[in-house]
DNA sequence: AAATAAAATTGATAAATATCACTTTTTGGA
DNA sequence: TCCAAAAAGTGATATTTATCAATTTTATTT
């Protein structure tokens, strides 16, 4: 099985993600007639899991967090989200409260709009009801995917993949020829991988033997993309 | 966190968890209209992993695993799906292939409904609409709980939440005041917790001896619900 | 630029889980 | 009902991962 089968990175592309992308304008001047918009410092929350949900959010510049807290408070983050990507939707459609809590990752801009204008637009327009449920089932795919890895992977393998995953998601913050750099503290990786801290870096630093990653301060480099495939694909 | 935080039972019980339950006539008819029966006998493949999607799948009686196959071909079980539940329809609203496979886990009878009617439907019937984005936002929510349980917790504490939960899928088939019987190889509980086979019997010959659970041959009663939930949840 | 705090890194060790080799029990046809 | 074949169970051991206790490096503030 390829790399493409275990993250289908391929067949959704990080810029067409946005379930709003293509809107009709109407629907999209429905649904932003209230927005607020508000600038979240790096690790200030957005909302709180078992909180109820009064809108939902779109993040116009920068990177999100989504966790889970455990009950001895350590987080375990679920996703990563990009610029483009709405927020806390799940927990409208489901008439429920937020099942995970997000925060900011890096300076993020981010548009809220109310409850009640997301759910009048969802009813009038067909397209955005299409867009959500494609997206949806994209993002069980994903997460059915991470839970086979963390099933069925080592510790080294997920944070292979999580780095080619995450380098993906930072590439839009650069230029072509520029080499990518993934700005993220050890132990939010370590969370992603869903490992402690200690093992992430002691992990890293055997690929930076292996000449397949490079660190600088606290961002990490990939070198060799095709070896960190090989790593999350293969026994 | 109660187990009530790790696993929303109470709020989507397992008979409402019909996608269909409670749509119009009319809508069924449209989208039940060219339906084929057949009954699946035991490890019987419905779809498999990587197909592309000719129709959906409603079980009318039965259970079905969800799962699926790592390098070494060792199968992981994602989701056990019980009588009433719809499967298959997330490659078609993704426009994709099939994430996973699914095989019946004990006689199951099962209507195939073809693609073009259950499109058809979907444009006509805002109900099923709603209730498929309900019911994914729900599905998500609950696979989101897997990982971080995977994430965070050990294989006994997952190993009780999985009794928990198949003793409610289970229930359906008893009488009241009968004792549950899950009635699930151990191959498939292994799977379904994320060890090998060996851990699980030795985990449950450890709850045999604390009175939390019997067996009798292949099948497993659940004797203290409230010690398993316990388990599941704290450390 | 120095001082301080925070984050990253390393090493040693403990604990959990996986694997292998095997025996016993259960199950489903002849 | 007996007889394979399959599944379940057990024990010993290897491997992986987590944890603890430090030290070093990086980032931040004055």
């Amino acid at each position: 099985m390829s790399i493409k089968g275990i993250f289908p990175i391929d067949k959704w592309d990080f810029k067409s993600r946005s379930v709003l992308a293509g809107l009709p304008d109407s629907d999209l001047e429905m649904l932003m007639a209230n927005q607020t918009e508000k600038v979240y410092k790096l690790t200030e929350v957005i909302f709180w899991e078992g909180g109820y949900p009064s809108g939902i959010f779109y993040i116009k510049e920068g990177k999100v967090k989504k966790y889970k807290l455990d009950k001895d408070g350590r987080e375990h983050i679920i996703y990563v989200a990009n610029a483009g990507e709405l927020l806390g939707y799940h927990a409208i459609l489901s008439e429920d409260r937020y099942p995970d809590s997000a925060a900011a990752l890096e300076e993020t801009r981010i548009a809220f709009i109310p409850k009640e204008d997301f759910v009048k637009t969802l009813q009038h327009s067909d397209v955005l009801n299409g867009r959500l449920l494609k997206n949806l089932s994209h993002e069980f795919a994903v997460l059915a995917n991470s839970l086979s890895m963390f099933a069925k992977s080592s510790v080294r393998e997920r944070l292979a993949l999580q780095l080619i995953i995450l380098r993906e998601k930072y590439k839009v913050n650069f230029q072509p020829g520029m080499p990518v750099e993934i700005n993220m503290g050890r132990d939010d990786l370590a969370s992603l991988v869903g490992t402690a801290r200690e093992n992430v870096v002691r992990l890293l630093s055997d690929l930076k033997e292996e000449k397949i990653v490079e660190t600088k301060g606290r961002t990490i480099i990939v070198l060799d993309v095709q070896k960190l495939i090989k790593i999350a694909d293969y026994k």
